[in-house]
DNA sequence: AAGACGGGGCT
DNA sequence: AGCCCAGTCTT
């Protein structure tokens, strides 16, 4: 039975072959591409090295994360001095990697990049797979970071799709259907694959997801300085900003979270979280509603955590009224650095209340 | 195919 | 208040 194709509807192949029509278009556009990120392209710490662990290293931070948030913090270099190497990151704790990675979140892409340090040593002896496929079995690599760490390590080609390659690609097409489904995944891939140079592969691959992050951005994007305007169907027919379209939508659920603040002997007490994923993370100890009627509320800190909305209400605890419990632990409180790996709401919760414990003082 | 997983910045 | 970011894994 034949497909239903209304009248705005083109089929995968004409799409491709309505924006690179002649022989040399594909050529073109990769040069494009290629030319505009010699001009352009940013300089990342992650750029001056072709060594695969580094670059699976940043791959990993860059998942779903900001260039900027991994910048701020020198989370890259702060990790690439403290674990050189494949060897030194397969031997460390689990609670050293997750200090460094304290507050970029997705902990397991921590607990994953030393499970494929480990894998590394000792299937390759410390070198990196050869292939794709070797490369997409390491925990945490998939079919994206795979590729890029081919393409920015070995200079190897390789397709690559990530959200700013599906928002340019949306545009470049004139793909109107929601590009957040498996068919629209196999057409950016197809695509990638077909536009994906033998030669100069670092420079593509870099080039295309940069016009997206830098160009070709969420709402109305710099078409004016875009280098492959000429090729764009979105631009021609002025929908740039309704594209790409989604069909997903989250629906958030709010919480109430009540948590104390033991302090005693300027030590403070902290609980281990508990789940496959939070395990090693620690936070302040919850309390009950009962339990804290009587005690001071300090402050309360809302925080977003996947697809919750948490109202998060700090009160001081009596110091005694948890001397021993299960899972928790008193801790030097002079600073974060003396603290255990903290989930970023309560670390910020502990040094908000610093900070308001100094003007206490000061104001004596 | 949908959901889970962090955190933060921009619109 | 959403949206979404150099995605991957599980259900």
């Amino acid at each position: 039975m034949a497909k239903k194709e209304g009248l705005g509807e083109v089929s995968d192949q004409s799409r491709f072959e309505k924006v690179f029509s002649d022989s040399g278009s594909v050529d073109r556009f990769r040069n494009a591409v290629i030319a505009w990120f010699k001009e352009e392209g940013r300089e990342y710490p992650w750029r001056n090295t072709t060594d695969p662990y580094a670059i699976l290293v940043s791959e990993l931070m860059l998942q779903q994360t900001r260039i900027a948030t991994v910048l701020e913090r020198d989370y890259f270099g702060r990790w690439m001095r403290r674990f050189p190497d494949v060897h030194a990151l397969a031997r460390a704790k689990e609670e050293e990697i997750l200090k460094a990675w304290e507050g970029l979140g997705y902990y397991n892409r921590a607990r994953n990049l030393q499970k494929a340090a480990q894998k590394v040593v000792e299937k390759g002896k410390g070198d990196f797979p050869d292939s794709i496929e070797e490369m997409e079995s390491l925990p945490g690599v998939g079919r994206y970071t795979a590729g890029a760490v081919f393409s920015f390590a070995y200079d190897r080609r390789a397709p690559i799709v990530d959200g700013n390659v599906i928002r340019v690609f949306a545009r470049l097409f004139g793909y109107e259907e929601a590009v957040d489904l498996p068919v629209a995944g196999k057409l950016m891939w197809k695509w990638a694959d077909l536009l994906t140079p033998e030669a100069h592969v670092r420079a593509y691959n870099s080039g295309i997801m940069e016009l997206g992050q830098r160009l070709c951005v969420r709402g109305t994007p710099e078409c004016s300085a875009c280098p492959v305007q000429e090729f764009c169907q979105a631009h021609s027919r002025g929908i740039t900003e309704q594209l790409p379209r989604k069909k997903g939508k989250v629906k958030v659920t709010l919480k109430q979270e009540s948590v104390g603040l033991f302090i005693k002997n300027g030590e403070i007490l902290l609980e281990e979280e508990s789940g496959a994923r939070r395990k090693g993370l620690w936070k302040l100890p919850v309390v009950t509603k009962s339990e804290s009627e009587d005690w001071e509320e300090l402050f309360r800190l809302p925080y977003a955590i996947t697809r919750y909305r948490v109202e998060m209400t700090v009160f001081r605890a009596p110091p005694n009224s948890r001397e021993r419990e299960g899972c928790t632990k008193w801790y030097p409180l002079s600073g974060g650095e003396s603290l255990p790996p903290l989930g970023s709401p309560y670390r910020k919760a502990i040094l908000k209340y610093l900070d308001i414990r100094d003007d206490l003082m000061m104001n004596r």
